[in-house]
RNA sequence: AGGGGUAUGGUGUAAUUGGCAACACGAGUGAUUCUGGUUCACUUAUUCUAGGUUCGAGUCCUAGUACCCCUGCCA
């Protein structure tokens, strides 16, 4: 059961049209929940595919892919791929697929092939088909003897080291292996023994008989095949030789009838290596071609694969999905939108300049769409007792309980609205009051008069400090008129705050994050090392006070919490709440500006 | 050193292919606002440099500069 299983078009029985998958080409990865419409982009990529499509070329077909090695977890820049790959197929009415390049049994797992396809399908992808360059590996053998047999690959027997020093260097020609021209039928006869498992790893490979003095190392007779003894996650113990990225990517492509084979920029001096191979073989199919279009990375943010494995590995993040990761499953439970990842990956266009984005963009696409969608509650992070002298009681010595109806999202009254309770014995932000009021501080202070959110108008009278003078209660009393937060005689305040009534209050945990890299290009000074991350990345407050509502939030879901930012409720622990993106906060830049001056 | 690629505001992309340098984010100013949120208005450019062709150049030509990628039996 290795190659060529039955439900997949490899083997090369087919030829063109018919070899190409055909599977039902879904609906398109856009006919997803409202509120996620991707912008229409064009790039250079899609003016060259509707050039194609108008010249005719591939029958008028577009067909993408986007394969993954099974060797980690999928991060920000694997978005932008993506969404590249199935945006493009899909603005042509064409179909993308998702094809693990399992070529490499040493660093592949099952784990991986799983974590993939959710993230995929979370940013709100559906592949065509799911295939594995691992179901090519008999034809892709096929196709090596029929390379052996026109002479264009022989077995070198030398090692690794050997190779690579003959490969010659950058302006200095390489040397020809003694091997080079041994009699087709040696080479044949050892590549089968290759297969057969006679071989140990390293001993020979099967080499590209191309051109050592070629400008472009990867013509200077590349490595097509080599011995790895690993157990594959797929095909297991069925084959001891793998075909190297080179000699399986572009037949891949070409078996699966993908028209235009979207990549980033550093596999542009495989390309002339891609058409070889295709140019050598008898392909029943339309040759793919190569596009390489610009990675796309961020200020202050990993993602190098060995750099976040190094993290995991040493415990300094809570694992693949911790909050701060740029993975997608760390962004998912951020409470990032994945509407909002792949929006912002159309809108940041696409090109062949290397470009380092800043990360406030990626968030400032998280806000606009959590703005619209998610909805608000209050909750207090850092609380500091309110209480109002002047609350009346009932008849029984019971304080008087009233009840507001607020507004779930401002931006959308579809939301409708929720109770909530109000009393006298309130906590409110600390950093909503001042003993010593800085200029521009609007909020409260001893004799000032603020709104609390939907309720009342209340005005500081006191404070009760403690012995070290610091104030841990301020006294208040509200004005009976002002019900509903609006004075009947129409005096203004300055400034509008939440709260949270202590009898009806949930407890809440907050985790707050900074950036994991202080630095704008990580990595920069400290190479692999990760002397440069930030200490502070992470401040996890407990003793929050939230409405009594928040008690219901599902796992996953997001919240806005009023004047603080959008909060990600953790699928797993309940009252933990993770801060997806803070508001814009002008008040902070105010205090920025102070403190220059 | 050889080859390949790329240069447009603080950042990232556009520019009907030779015809008024535009959009988004950020930043700043002001207005609106029961979130210092949202929204709205305005402000923010010697198109890497130096020459040249042209009525006209981000775009074409010449020379230069800077940055990125390539010497894995990784992908």
């Amino acid at each position: 059961m290795t190659a060529g299983s039955p439900e997949t078009p490899s083997a090369g029985a087919t030829p063109s049209a018919g070899a190409k998958p055909s599977a039902g080409a879904k609906p398109s990865a856009g006919a997803k929940p409202a509120a996620t419409e991707r912008p229409a982009a064009s790039d250079f990529i899609r003016e060259r595919v509707q050039r194609d499509i108008e010249q005719g070329t591939f029958g008028g077909r577009v067909q993408t892919r986007f394969p993954p090695e099974p060797n980690g977890y999928l991060h920000i820049g694997h978005a932008k791929a993506i969404t590249q790959d199935f945006v493009t197929a899909e603005s042509f009415g064409g179909i993308c697929n998702v094809r693990f390049d399992d070529t490499n049994p040493d660093t592949e797992e099952v784990e991986f092939v799983e974590s993939i396809l959710a993230d995929i399908e979370w940013l709100g992808f559906h592949p065509a088909n799911v295939f594995y360059a691992s179901d090519y590996f008999e034809q892709l053998y096929d196709w090596a003897l029929h390379l052996i047999s026109n002479n264009l690959a022989y077995v070198d027997e030398q090692d690794g080291d050997t190779i690579s020093a003959q490969r010659g260097g950058y302006g200095r020609p390489g040397i020809e292996s003694p091997y080079r021209d041994r009699p087709v039928a040696e080479s044949l006869d050892l590549f089968a023994r290759m297969r057969a498992g006679e071989f140990d790893e390293g001993a020979m490979c099967l080499r590209a008989k191309i051109d050592m003095q070629s400008d472009n190392m990867w013509l200077r007779d590349p490595v097509l095949y080599r011995i790895r003894h690993g157990h594959h996650h797929r095909t297991h113990d069925a084959w001891v030789i793998y075909p190297t990225y080179d000699w399986a990517h572009g037949q891949s492509d070409a078996i699966e009838g993908v028209t235009h084979s979207i990549c980033t920029l550093e596999f542009d001096s495989h390309r002339p290596l891609y058409d070889w191979c295709l140019d050598n073989l008898p392909l029943p199919y339309e040759q793919p071609q190569q596009i390489e279009f610009a990675r796309l990375e961020f200020t202050h943010t990993v993602t190098s694969k060995r750099r976040l494995k190094k993290m995991v590995a040493e415990g300094v993040v809570d694992g693949w999905d911790d909050p701060r990761m740029p993975t997608l499953a760390g962004l998912r439970r951020r409470g990032y939108p994945p509407s909002a990842i792949t929006t912002f990956c159309v809108e940041i266009g696409t090109a062949r300049t290397n470009a380092r984005h800043a990360i406030e963009s990626l968030e400032a696409v998280v806000r606009r769409q959590l703005n619209a969608v998610a909805q608000r509650r209050m909750a207090v992070l850092r609380p500091i007792k309110l209480t109002l002298t002047n609350w009346p009681t009932n008849d029984d010595g019971t304080p008087v309980v009233e009840w507001f109806d607020l507004t779930n999202n401002p931006e959308n009254p579809d939301d409708g609205t929720r109770r909530v309770a109000f009393t006298g014995n309130l906590v409110i932000e600390s950093e909503d009051f001042a003993l010593d009021p800085p200029p521009k501080f609007f909020r409260l202070s001893v004799g000032r008069e603020v709104r609390l959110r939907g309720a009342y108008l209340v005005t500081a009278t006191d404070v009760v400090t403690d012995d070290d003078g610091n104030v841990v209660e301020v006294l208040a009393t509200y004005d009976p008129e002002t019900r509903g937060g609006d004075a009947p005689d129409g005096r203004k305040v300055k400034s509008t705050m939440h709260w949270v009534s202590v009898p009806h209050s949930t407890p809440l945990t907050a985790a707050l994050y900074d950036r994991l890299f202080a630095a704008e290009v990580p990595g920069e000074a400290t190479g692999e090392s990760l002397d440069d991350l930030n200490p502070n990345s992470r401040e996890l407050l407990t003793g929050c006070l939230g409405e009594a509502s928040l008690a219901d939030v599902e796992g996953g879901q997001v919240v806005q919490f009023e004047r603080l930012g959008y909060f990600a409720a953790d699928p797993d622990q309940p009252g933990l709440f993770h801060r997806t993106v803070g508001l814009k906060d002008e008040w902070a830049a105010i205090q920025r500006r102070q403190q220059k001056a």
